[in-house]
DNA sequence: TATTAGACTTGATACAATCGAA
DNA sequence: TTCGATTGTATCAAGTCTAATA
């Protein structure tokens, strides 16, 4: 788990540098084209790319090929290479095929159903237990629990008083009542010996030969060819999460009530099958049942069971390269093309209300103006007690933000403190319009820190404002629009076209953190960064001495030159030379990569890339310079992004 | 209309696999 | 070939939003 670093990831008013969505600059997007066709209609597909596709329809028919699991391509070094190309060649494009009117999600399902957790395997009898200073044997039940603490020992969790208190809890649950009756201090119980013994396990695991390794890879392999597909009308499909998660101790993120609870173990009679009728039923392991066997078609997961910490559900469901995640996603981006062509409408309205009598329609006129600027979520209403303290743009309280008429030359900052999805701190101190400023210390009048700063709206009121600004137009859209217009914004602005792909592709990486630093991604600095960050200098400190040796060495070369005027010495200065540029470069190199890396500590960049930014701007981008594009998307990306690799051209505009 | 269940997306992180320098 | 660094993948928690229900 990570804690929110007190350290402000957005502290410097400059960060508003030109690339936030904020009205002004936005302003031109009017005039750009008008691609009415291009517009995504959830009934029927009518993209220019799309309207290319149907020219040269694909007739699908039902073949073994396609049916086939894209196994080979999982091979590392190809066996065989050439027929990975040739399966690549012919995997199924979807995004070329109409979809259903009818709102169901498929016609035909077949699957194997999950894979189980293995059973507890108890402890060797040599790995003690002790109570009280004193060795104990504990029941089977009892036991399994207590692994699962104790291989979390090196943990912070383990440290924290609601981790332990909800563990112990949990855990006296499992015990006999005579282990209950004896065990009644988590204080006084010792596993350290579990803990190492685990330990040892696995660096045991690590030191086994390449044969065992493998051995246990081709089990894997196995497992995935039997459960980790399933056959959606007519077409093998990859899953998800074929494996139903194992029991151990919840870890719920940031301060979460429940951590350390005790996640039970999923059984078959748990869990709910959906296939369809006519399809050959999974069936379950010997001498258990299912809980259910429907057949829902309007719905797209394979499995599902009730977890037992907050009582939600959890699924079974389609590896995002399936075209059912793959319709949705391609969907997704056409939802904020949609906004982008009326987002202008819908600025200068909000503006206008941040005038309205009405209070309701001021508050929802400046949450859609953060949400619309800063990007933030929605912000839901949560149960109270049942989870962490987070909260959203609509869930904001008066203890989140702090009003400056004026500082560091600025005014009507806006400074936002709080606590985010996944409990990660957004941070932000930000200059807004007059009327927003005024508009917030009139909703924070006469409250207390813990009151709702929009105490009359919430998402439910938003979203369905948003809906009738804009067919299907929820809050999060602007998200995937912002992160996406400033994509494309940064790419144009950033790339030269003189320069080389290194350098191109640092562009696009620095074009890819601007969105990640709008959306707030945050990651833990890698542990190792300070480190390795020292290394890079070094490298850098060695270049730059070649360098130094390597112009002396020219200069001395010239002198030489000059002084004899002969062929050998012209051609001793050329090749002086001709050291002290590779030199150069490479020393270029090092440093873009350490200003990288450097301007990446703390940002992630994967989220926005995989949910955010329309993959047709990248491809487009990667094609218009020429750029493989593989130095973008790794293979599992491409796979998810297959239809836009596919149908972006080099000119397409988000 | 308000609440809640359900379905699905988004998100950070732990761990495994791979890479590349020594 | 080994080992540490880097990259990719799996995991599962935590959001958003819709639809069903009271």
């Amino acid at each position: 788990m990570r804690e929110t670093s007190p350290a402000a990831i957005k502290s410097e008013p400059e960060e508003d540098n030109g690339f936030y969505p904020s009205p002004q600059h936005n302003k031109t997007s009017k005039r750009e084209h008008d691609d009415e066709d291009s517009e995504y209609k959830p009934k029927k597909v009518k993209t220019e790319q799309d309207k290319k596709a149907k020219k040269r329809k694909y007739e699908y028919e039902e073949d073994e090929e396609d049916i086939k699991p894209k196994k080979k391509t999982k091979d590392k070094k190809g066996t065989d290479g050439k027929k990975g190309k040739k399966e690549e060649e012919e995997k199924w494009k979807w995004w070329e095929e109409e979809r259903s009117t009818d709102g169901s999600k498929w016609r035909f399902l077949e699957h194997k159903g999950p894979v189980f957790a293995p059973p507890y395997d108890p402890l060797p009898d040599k790995i003690k237990f002790y109570y009280d200073g004193k060795q104990m044997k504990l029941s089977a039940p009892a036991e399994e629990v207590a692994t699962f603490f104790s291989k979390m020992l090196d943990h912070e969790y383990t440290t924290k008083d609601i981790f332990r208190k909800n563990f112990f809890k949990d855990w006296r649950k499992e015990m006999t009542s005579e282990e209950k009756s004896k065990i009644t201090d988590l204080n006084k119980c010792n596993f350290s010996d579990m803990n190492e013994y685990f330990k040892a396990q696995s660096e045991a695991r690590k030191q086994m030969s390449k044969e065992e390794k493998q051995k246990i890879k081709e089990e894997n392999e196995r497992i995935l060819q039997e459960y980790g597909f399933c056959i959606m009308d007519n077409h093998k499909e990859r899953i998800g999460n074929f494996r139903i998660e194992p029991p151990g101790l919840f870890r719920g993120r940031g301060d979460h009530p429940k951590m350390g609870m005790l996640k039970r173990r999923i059984r078959p009679e748990d869990i709910i099958i959906n296939c369809s009728k006519d399809s050959k039923h999974p069936k379950p392991p010997q001498g258990t049942k299912w809980k259910e066997v429907r057949h829902d078609n309007k719905v797209t997961w394979l499995a599902s069971w009730t977890e037992n910490i907050q009582g939600s559900i959890k699924y079974i469901m389609l590896n995002p390269s399936s075209r059912i995640k793959g319709e949705k996603d391609w969907q997704k981006y056409e939802t904020a093309r949609r906004l982008k062509k009326c987002v202008d409408r819908i600025r200068t309205q909000y503006r206008e209300d941040w005038k309205s009598k009405e209070m309701r329609i001021r508050q929802r006129a400046v949450a859609l103006y953060f949400i619309d600027k800063l990007a933030l979520r929605a912000g839901n209403e949560k149960e109270e007690g049942e989870t962490a303290d987070t909260v959203g743009c609509c869930s904001l309280r008066v203890e989140h933000i702090k009003l400056y008429p004026k500082i560091d030359d600025q005014e009507y900052v806006v400074e936002f403190d709080f606590l985010g999805k996944d409990s990660i701190r957004y941070y932000n101190k930000i200059p807004v319009e007059k009327r927003v400023f005024k508009n917030l210390q009139l909703f924070m009048e006469n409250k207390q820190p813990e009151d709702d700063l929009f105490d009359r709206l919430n998402t439910s009121i938003l979203n369905k404002h948003l809906q009738e600004l804009m067919d299907g137009l929820t809050a999060k859209v602007f998200r995937t629009y912002n992160a996406s217009i400033t994509l494309q914004q940064q790419l144009k602005q950033l790339t030269c076209s003189d320069e080389n792909i290194p350098a191109k592709i640092l562009s696009y990486n620095r074009a890819n953190r601007a969105v990640a630093i709008l959306c707030n991604h945050q990651r833990a600095p890698p542990k190792t960064f300070e480190k390795s960050m020292q290394n890079l200098q070094t490298k850098i400190d060695e270049k730059q001495n070649q360098l130094s040796a390597a112009r002396k060495q020219l200069k001395a070369a010239k002198a030489d030159h000059k002084a004899s005027h002969d062929d050998k010495s012209k051609k001793t200065v050329e090749v002086k030379r001709k050291a002290v540029q590779r030199i150069e470069e490479q020393l270029m190199k090092l440093q873009v990569q350490a200003t990288d890396r450097e301007e990446n500590k703390q940002i992630a960049l994967g989220t926005s890339k995989l949910n955010y930014l329309d993959p047709r701007i990248s491809v487009a981008w990667c094609k218009k310079w020429g750029i493989p594009v593989e130095k973008i998307y790794n293979k599992t990306q491409r796979e998810k992004f297959a239809w836009a690799i596919d149908m972006a051209e080099k000119d397409y505009e988000f």
